[in-house]
DNA sequence: TGTACATCAGTGAACGCGCGTTCACTGATGTAC
DNA sequence: TGTACATCAGTGAACGCGCGTTCACTGATGTAC
């Protein structure tokens, strides 16, 4: 087994070693002398760390899973020593349920943009067209949160795959409210229907995104990948609806 | 870190210390004499032993994914020493590829049953619950099978991924061709429509058979699972014909 | 039928390595006075 | 403003452990004669 050679050392600014400090300036006009700050604060710094650990976990883990990565490549990679990990996670499984965290705030920030763009007209064609616009755009944006999500979902530890299952059901019930809405469906669906269609929607654009991710940013792949998606989503919106209204006494 | 304890040695069989042997015994009445094995010939043996291998992986990386799994933990589970592993399988990384071959023998022999059923008469509601039942079935007659598959589709090493994919797409394919069969569609569709729907069938399916595993053998989730994908299915069939006629000129 | 030899699944010691975790530490940053 | 002390992110040595892999081996099974 081998694994990766990683450059050098100080990947998370600037050296170690010689690493910046606050200094004392005493600025030149100004009647209040203040401490002025020429670097990050204490504060500032960990928190940095702590976004290069996460970064480092998220691009570590894509060639395999969380399960498989350990503490002391991502401590390399960061280029801090294998203990100043705990300064920032009790575990690499904290640290999953955090990358989770994450990825789910920038999965909501899509469903937000879905639900307030303007780019369609009310009809079904440009509901889809400007859903899986956005839907890519937003894998593009984060493909490595989406790639996590969906690796994680399926093969991580249980507590992991939990929060994830969670949190996809909380979208399935957001996109199911916001299914109700839309002019073309009636009042009298029931909220077991909608849930129904809206868990086949997010389950077909969840393999969308799995697509144009294994993709790696291939734009043939992806273009076709989105021209499937639409012609999904319209099959499952059309049939939906045809669907329901013959159940309709 | 701990690792689950197994209970004490010798898996894979009669205690390979004290280990059965052949012997020879003469039959009392034949003419011919013969060699009569009262146990199993060495192919046989090697060959229970290489069952016991592939049962045992698929055991124990049903936790997390077969990355994570140690050709040792998989040797102590069998009962054999680590080095005995190496009689079957050069790495995990092989092991993995025959459990690839193995598990879409399984799923083939489904899809082969869905085709050759007499247990729906034609109409598209009993073509979608014969379907739904059959692949219940199946994923009760092999769950580690399928939820090996699930699991290792997103989150194994690359070479593994790549078969499944590579499997999943045969599927599409053979799906896509019956789906044309079917006296519903019309001969105008294209093999590109044909291959949009088949996908669209069978990644709702893996999200169903996903959805039952994780549920653990609950009836309730179970039967709640098979309710949605039969609605699912039936949306998505009556949708592809309706958004393909809208589609005709 | 018996005998001598070949095969090869499984053994067990040994190796160097990366792992998670402990611990006491350092020294820059921050704060109280 | 300066000084004395507290905080705490990051250090580095050390530990015992499970890992994959090598190697020479054993002894039951299989085969040629």
């Amino acid at each position: 087994m081998h694994f990766r050679c990683t450059s050098v050392h100080s990947k998370v600014g600037d050296a170690p070693p010689d690493r910046s400090r606050a200094v004392r300036v005493t600025r030149p006009t100004p009647p209040t002398a203040t401490l002025v700050r020429v670097t990050e604060t204490r504060v500032e710094r960990k928190e940095r760390t702590r976004r290069a650990i996460l970064d480092a976990a998220l691009e570590l883990c894509e060639e395999s899973s969380l399960v498989a990565l350990s503490l002391r490549q991502v401590a390399k990679e960061v280029g801090i020593v294998p203990t100043g990990f705990y300064r920032h996670f009790e575990s690499i499984e904290e640290l999953g349920l955090a990358l989770v965290d994450e990825s789910f705030a920038s999965l909501r920030s899509m469903l937000r943009a879905v639900r307030q763009t303007d780019r369609f007209d009310g009809s079904f064609a440009s509901i889809v067209d400007a859903s899986v616009d956005i839907l890519l755009e937003h894998v593009h944006a984060h493909p490595r949160h989406f790639a996590f999500i969906a690796r994680e979902r399926t093969a991580g530890q249980p507590s992991v795959r939990d929060a994830i299952r969670h949190e996809i059901e909380l979208c399935e019930l957001e996109l199911a409210t916001d299914i109700a809405k839309l002019p073309a469906v009636a009042d009298d669906w029931s909220t077991d229907d909608l849930r129904i269609l809206s868990g086949l929607i997010v389950t077909a654009m969840v393999s969308t995104a799995e697509q144009v991710i294994s993709g790696h940013g291939r734009r043939a792949v992806e273009e076709r990948t989105a021209e499937v998606a639409r012609t999904q989503l319209r099959m499952v919106l059309i049939g939906a609806l045809q669907w329901r209204s013959s159940q309709r006494s």
